[in-house]
DNA sequence: CATATAAATAACTATATGGTTTTGTAACTG
DNA sequence: CAGTTACAAAACCATATAGTTATTTATATG
């Protein structure tokens, strides 16, 4: 896979909100079960399943194993990869919000008004 | 469209190397008429219609007029909300950069100077 | 007015995605 | 060994995506 097949498989990866929520548990709380994972969530275990198998072939997760649990690791080397490609933008963006540290405050409101998805 | 589904989309249109291509295209060459962001690309120029209106409904891109041509513009405010998700993570991915550029470098003396994390 | 250019829209096709329920399997437990 | 837990795999369905060719619309020009 070349670097714009893994950057093409990253940002789709990312663009679920499901598989947001995954990496945010994953972030928070360290390595989850798979049945962990989806007890907070309207769906099945294998819908689940499905969206792992997704982060994992983008290189967001890996799997370990724990007697029948198989726990899921985050895994952030695509992640700097996504803000590599991003940063290259940033002269377009900054602009945006003047300067960084303005940058900052509105991700916080943004955060605190959406609950941090 | 709430925060979430923004996101969705931004990551969903970055998803795509037509599309990453298409933005790195604006981001050189300022304003650009469809025709030619349809050249370099061995793609019909409906196919490249339909990937500006991805891009357009992430808000990525505006469109202008001039004479029968649509400019397309680059707009940046996506990326910088991308973005922000993305630096949620930073202390998962920062390790894997060896020396960062003056965002970060910047980013990390901000959040020194104001003491946090 | 007739024609050319730029781009959008329509209609269609093939494949991918996101979900379901059902079934299978590997590892523990009594 | 029988049952349970944790998960994966299979089969299926509806909708979305990425492309095509053909047609239409808007604007400009001879």
């Amino acid at each position: 896979m070349d670097d714009s097949a893994r950057l093409d498989a990253t940002f789709q990866a990312l663009s679920d909100p499901t598989r947001r929520a995954i990496l945010a548990r994953l972030a928070r709380d360290g390595d989850v079960s798979v049945m962990e994972l989806a007890e907070p969530f309207a769906m099945s275990q294998p819908a689940i399943s499905k969206h792992l198998k997704v982060l994992e072939k983008a290189g967001l997760v890996s799997r370990g194993r724990d007697a029948q649990k198989r726990p899921v690791h985050l895994e952030a080397q695509p992640l700097a990869e996504a803000t590599g490609w991003l940063i290259d933008y940033r002269k377009y963006w900054q602009a945006q919000f003047g300067r960084l540290d303005d940058l900052l405050d509105e991700l916080q409101k943004l955060e605190a008004a959406a609950g941090k998805n």
